[in-house]
DNA sequence: AGCACGCCGACT
DNA sequence: GTCGGCGTGCTC
C-alpha cells in the first residue's frame, strides 16, 4: 500500500489516502471518500503510513493532472508562510473550475469580444510611452527562463500600465505566456480591453466577474491558449502550467492583502511563485513599498528608476499660518492660474470640530471618545468611526457654555473660505470630478477621494493640512505621505506646481518629497525601522481570538500565558476590540522563521481551547484593532 | 420518555 | 463545506 496526502477544498489540513499503485501522483486530481460522500482533492505529496489513525481510506479514482509540481510546492509555501490549512489556499486556486472542466462541463461559445465592456474613463495610452530599455530588459529576463525580480521605480500610475502592455505585446510574439495583475478591477479591465483588441490570446479574471465567465477563462489558460493573463490579486493563481514572465503594477497597494484566510499579500507571492517557478518577476510602483525597496538595497531584486523619465510637476513647501488656511504663496498661484484648473485638497471632511470657549472642551463621541466631525451645511456633528450622527447642541455638553466654536479646517470650510476669497470675481469652485474633462477653475477634494488612473491635467494645486498624514498610527504613515503627494502631483502638469502647507517645513521628510530624494528617503525610513524593529527588520504576526458563548474569562490569560511562553519574541495584548468583543493579540520578532514556526506551534495549542475561535494573519496590512 | 431542532466539532 | 453527535427544550 502507498500513501499521499490528499487536498481537499475545504478549510481543513490534508488527509492521508492510500492507493494500491506507486505513482507519483503530486498534482492530480483524485476522488476520496470523505465521511460518507465522495469528494475531489488534489495529491500534495507521496508519504509514509500516519500513525494513530484507525482507518485509512482508498483513493476512489484519479481524474488526473490538473496541477504542476511546482505549483503544488507554491501552495504548500502559501500554507505554511501564512498559517492556513491546505484547503484553504486549494480553495483560492481556481480548483473548482478546474474539476469542472476536467469532467468535460460544456461551456457556452462565448463572442469574440467578451468581456470587452466601454471604457468609462479614457485611457490616455497614446500619451505615454515606456523606456525602451526598459521593456527590452524586462524581455531579456524572460529570455535567462531563471529566477529574478525587478523592481522598477515608475513616474507614475499609466506609465506602469504601459510598461505592461508594451512588455506584453512583445512577448506575445514570441509565444511566451505573461501573468499581468494590477490592485483594482477597473485597472485589470483597461489593460484587457486594450490588449484584447491587439490579440486573440488574452484573457481576463477578476471577482466581478461570472462563474461561466471565469470558467471560460480557465479553460483558455488550461489548454494554453492563453498568453496574456490579466487579473486582480486572485489572478495569481491561475493554473498557468509554464510562466514566463509575472508582472505586479503599484506592488506597494494594500489591496493586494487578501481579506479571507489565506491572508496572503499578492506581491510577496508573485515573487515567491517566480522564485519556485523559475520565472521573472516585475514589481513596479510610483513609490514603492519601503520593504521592496530594502530588497533592492541589499541586491535581492534589481532596481530600475525611471522615475525621472517624464518631468514632474515642481514641489515647494510652504508654512502654514495660523491666521488664515491659505499662505499667501498659495493664494496668489490660485488666483493667477485658476483660469487652466487647478486644485485644493485636504485630508480632513466636514467644516470643522466644535470647541466650547468656556471650558476648552472638544465635543467628542460618546461612544469612542473621538473628537467629532462638524457639518455646518446639516447642521450636525457626527462621529466617523461609529457612524454616529447628532443635531449640533446649542450648549457644551460638558459645561453646557453657550459659546461654541470652530477649531481646525476640513474641507466644508475650505470650500466657504474659497468662495469668500473668489465672490464676485466669476470663478466656479466645483467639487472635484476625476472624469470631468474640464478643467477650468478651483477644484476642491478631500485627499482620501483622489483615485489614481484619471487623466486630470491641473496647472496646480495645493494639499493642506499635510501633517494630518504623519498623525495617523502607522508605521507606514511616513511612505503613505509621500506616496500620497506622488498621486496627488499626477493629476498636475509637467510645468505646474503643487504646494504643500505644513506647520513644520522644515521636516526632514518635506525635504526628501520636495526634492524627489527617494534612496534618501528610503535610508532615512529604513534607519527609523531598524531602530523600532518594524519590518522589513521584524515580522508581525496578529491574532484574533473571538470568544464563544461560553467563553471563559481565564481562557484569555491561559492563552496569553501560552504565548509568552512559546513566542521567544515580542508578545503584545491581549487588547480588546471595543466594537466586537474580540481580542486581539500582536507578535513581532526579529527572527522571522522563528516567529512563524512558533506562531504555528501556538496555534495548535490553542486549537484545544474550545471557547474561542481564532484567525491568524501574517504580515497585516493594519496593527489596527 | 420521545422527538425536533440547532450548535459544534471532525472530516484520513 | 456539511454530516452527524449530542444537548436542550418542548410535547405527549
Amino acid at each position: 500500500m502507498f500513501y499521499f496526502d490528499v487536498s481537499i477544498p475545504l478549510k481543513l489540513k490534508t488527509l492521508t489516502y492510500q492507493y494500491d499503485e506507486e505513482l507519483n501522483l503530486k498534482g492530480f486530481a483524485v476522488q476520496v471518500p470523505l465521511k460518507n460522500k465522495l469528494v475531489e482533492g488534489i495529491v500534495i505529496d507521496r508519504t509514509e503510513k500516519p500513525e494513530g489513525i484507525i482507518q485509512i481510506k482508498q483513493i476512489h479514482s484519479i481524474l488526473g493532472k490538473v496541477y504542476e509540481e511546482k505549483f503544488i510546492d507554491f501552495l504548500k509555501w502559501i500554507s505554511s508562510y501564512y498559517l492556513s490549512e491546505m484547503g484553504s489556499v486549494l480553495r483560492t486556486t481556481f480548483f473548482e473550475e478546474v474539476i469542472a472542466l476536467l469532467k468535460g462541463k460544456k461551456i457556452r461559445k462565448k463572442s469574440k469580444k467578451k468581456n470587452v465592456i466601454p471604457e468609462i474613463v479614457s485611457f490616455p495610452l497614446e500619451n505615454y510611452s515606456s523606456k525602451i530599455e526598459t521593456v527590452s530588459k524586462i524581455v531579456n529576463l524572460t529570455k535567462a527562463k531563471n529566477y529574478k525580480t525587478l523592481l522598477i521605480h515608475c513616474p507614475n500610475f499609466f506609465y506602469e500600465l504601459k510598461l505592461m502592455i508594451d512588455v506584453a505585446k512583445e512577448l506575445l510574439s514570441e509565444n511566451k505566456t505573461t501573468l499581468l495583475i494590477a490592485p483594482e478591477i477597473k485597472d485589470a479591465q483597461r489593460l484587457f480591453n486594450i490588449l484584447r483588441n491587439f490579440d486573440e490570446r488574452v484573457v481576463l479574471l477578476h471577482s466581478d466577474m461570472t462563474r461561466s465567465e471565469l470558467l471560460f477563462s480557465i479553460k483558455e489558460i488550461i489548454e494554453d491558449n492563453a498568453k496574456v493573463i490579466i487579473g486582480t490579486r486572485f489572478a495569481l493563481f491561475a493554473p498557468v502550467k509554464k510562466l514566463s514572465l509575472i508582472m505586479v503594477a503599484q506592488e506597494s497597494s494594500w489591496l493586494y492583502k487578501a481579506e479571507e484566510s489565506p491572508r496572503y499579500n499578492t506581491r510577496d507571492c508573485a515573487v515567491m511563485r517566480g522564485f519556485i517557478e523559475g520565472c521573472p518577476v516585475v514589481l513596479t510602483d510610483f513609490m514603492p513599498s519601503t520593504t521592496s525597496y530594502y530588497n533592492a538595497l541589499i541586491g535581492k531584486y534589481d532596481l530600475i528608476d525611471d522615475f525621472n523619465y517624464l518631468k514632474h510637476p515642481e514641489i515647494k513647501i510652504l508654512r502654514q499660518p495660523y491666521q488664515s488656511i491659505f499662505h499667501p504663496e498659495t493664494l496668489l498661484y490660485l488666483k493667477l492660474h485658476q483660469k487652466d484648473g487647478v486644485l485644493v485638497t485636504s485630508p480632513r471632511s466636514g467644516y470643522s470640530l466644535l470647541r466650547c470657549s468656556e471650558c476648552g472642551e472638544v465635543i467628542k463621541c460618546e461612544k469612542c471618545k473621538h473628537s467629532m466631525i462638524f457639518r455646518k451645511s446639516l447642521k450636525i456633528l457626527e462621529c466617523l468611526r461609529c457612524n454616529v450622527v447628532m443635531k449640533t447642541p446649542q450648549q457644551c455638553p460638558h459645561c453646557a457654555g453657550f459659546d461654541m466654536h470652530s477649531v481646525g479646517v476640513g474641507i466644508e470650510r475650505i470650500t466657504e473660505e474659497l468662495k469668500n476669497i473668489f465672490s464676485g470675481k466669476n470663478v466656479e469652485i466645483k467639487e472635484l470630478d476625476l472624469e470631468s474633462e474640464e478643467f477650468q477653475g478651483v477644484w476642491v477634494s478631500q485627499t482620501g477621494k483622489i483615485k489614481k488612473g484619471y487623466s486630470t491635467d491641473f496647472k496646480g494645486g495645493v494639499i493642506l493640512d499635510f501633517d494630518f498624514f504623519l498623525s495617523i498610527p502607522d508605521y507606514r504613515a511616513f511612505e503613505n505621505a509621500f506616496a500620497k503627494v506622488l498621486s496627488i502631483s499626477q493629476l498636475i502638469r509637467q510645468d505646474g506646481v503643487l504646494f504643500i502647507q505644513t506647520r513644520n517645513p522644515e521636516s526632514e521628510l518635506l525635504r526628501f518629497i520636495r526634492s524627489k530624494d527617494f534612496k534618501g528617503f528610503y535610508l532615512y525610513e529604513l534607519k527609523h525601522r531598524e531602530q523600532t524593529g518594524f519590518p522589513p527588520f521584524s515580522r508581525l504576526i496578529k491574532l484574533m481570538i473571538k470568544p464563544k458563548k461560553r467563553f471563559k474569562e481565564e481562557s484569555l490569560e491561559k492563552i496569553r500565558d501560552i504565548l509568552r511562553r512559546q513566542i521567544s519574541g515580542e508578545v503584545i495584548g491581549p487588547i480588546k476590540d471595543q466594537n466586537k468583543g474580540d481580542f486581539v493579540f500582536i507578535l513581532r520578532s526579529r527572527d522571522k522563521k522563528k516567529i512563524t514556526e512558533e506562531a504555528k506551534n501556538s496555534l495548535t495549542i490553542l486549537e484545544n481551547f474550545k471557547d474561542i475561535s481564532f484567525k491568524v494573519e501574517v504580515d497585516p496590512v493594519s496593527l489596527k484593532i
